[in-house]
DNA sequence: CGTGGATTTGAGAGAAATCAAATCATGTGG
DNA sequence: CCACATGATTTGATTTCTCTCAAATCCACG
């Protein structure tokens, strides 16, 4: 429950310094928002479809993902967060939830009262910028997706799943020796990527025999990035990392 | 090249109004937005992938899909506009393009400068805040694709894209008689659901053999709209067209 | 009235799903 | 520390959905 939470947000305002041009006194400033610092027990909801809400969080530690199920009980992964992401910014505006946000580890989770954000955000319009931008390049993330799952084979769409995580995760600072976790089950990803578990196992074992990708408990390690690359058909221009290219 | 546009924002301030709380003297500023009007012919690029833009645009009559092609050329379209969206009003921070936009039909188009609406936006930051709202909704309905083409097989499929379309032209005022243009092709279709044109052919037989939907020479009349409805498992909460849900 | 794009239909192939069972980990309590 | 229970992964067999290729028909437009 600690309020003060200056070194939580780093990951965010690395990313964000990086990306998005955020000024250290900027930095400074969304530092200082008064986050509610809470642990969120592995696959439990941090908020549910059809909730109304007036806060939003910024990942600390760990692996989230947000999803849609449907009435029949088929679920729809939609993307997958990691530190330093604002999963929920949408509610800002949207406040109605209409997708569920599940923990998928233990997490250290940081809540910001929608209040607190729009203060920041009339005060400092530079900074209001800079979180609308971040939600767009979360659409941005959709879109890419969307591609994937209409266009791409299984076995490149896992590749590109996977070089998309890789990237990302590198931003933050959490590649260790080019390897990084994926506390994904194989049904995680199979819904993520609109297959069914039988097949996302076949798909993984095939990336594995062609010495492309060494995943092993829950740890992914690409052997061969370019080859992959190609395969997924992968380029990083959606992330919107490069400030250059916007 | 009308810079007086009065009413060429009708479409849009209608469904702001309705769905996110636009004031009669916020839909009087908008509307002094300088949009430069212009007509673009079916089939044309508005924009495209990799462009980097300083204005974004409004359609104000016609419609335009957006989407992304791959290396190999397969395409995903993305998303289907219509009168009164805003369908790339993400380059206002993004302002690199990561897909294409492409007039469907004949369309007249207003465009505004960034500049404009930026200032717009520190002027009025309700209207700002109102902008960023449209474009999570427009995040939204990337969601619900995802769970689209993720998860519903080809009939279900198809019938979901025909009742969003359906609704989101309603709200504008273009519903005649229950009847709606679809000036997509097949082949459209099916980049648009991640399926193959000959498939779609015989998805749209089924719709209509089963005496739930009418498509003839690009108008489409939904016929039972309750059994649409349920066999798409369409909850319209994701369009965020109710205030009261958000 | 001819032409080219769009739609429709048929046949066969391929990718991925489902169903079912076996194996492998992981963690718990005795 | 081992036995067991539970969930995850792996493998096999079969079915289903959707794709591709190919050809025929239809339609809009000049």
């Amino acid at each position: 429950m600690n309020v003060m939470a200056h070194n939580h947000a780093s990951a965010l305002i690395r990313r964000l310094s990086l990306s998005a041009g955020l000024s250290p006194d900027g930095a400074e400033a969304v530092r200082r928002l008064p986050f509610n610092v809470r642990h969120i027990a592995a696959r439990t909801h941090v908020v549910r479809d059809g909730e109304r809400v007036s806060q939003c969080c910024m990942i600390i530690e760990g692996y989230a993902f947000r999803s849609k199920t449907m009435s029949n009980g088929r679920r729809q992964i939609l993307s997958i967060h990691i530190a330093g992401d604002l999963p929920d910014l949408q509610s800002l505006h949207l406040q109605v939830m209409d997708h569920d946000l599940v923990a998928l580890t233990d997490c250290t989770i940081g809540f910001v009262s929608h209040n607190a954000v729009r203060a920041l955000n009339r005060q400092r319009p530079d900074i209001g910028e800079i979180l609308w931008r971040e939600s767009l390049v979360d659409a941005a993330l959709f879109r890419e997706a969307l591609v994937n799952l209409g266009q791409r084979p299984a076995l490149s769409r896992l590749a590109h799943l996977l070089l998309e995580l890789r990237r990302r995760i590198e931003v933050v600072g959490l590649l260790e020796a080019g390897r990084f976790p994926l506390p994904l089950t194989q049904e995680d990803l199979a819904d993520t990527l609109g297959l069914s578990g039988v097949h996302v196992n076949r798909i993984i074992r095939q990336l594995r025999e062609q010495g492309l990708v060494e995943i092993h408990r829950h740890s992914v390690q690409i052997l061969d990035l370019k080859r992959l690359e190609e395969l997924a058909d992968f380029d990083p221009a959606y992330l919107h990392l490069d400030p250059v290219t916007a």
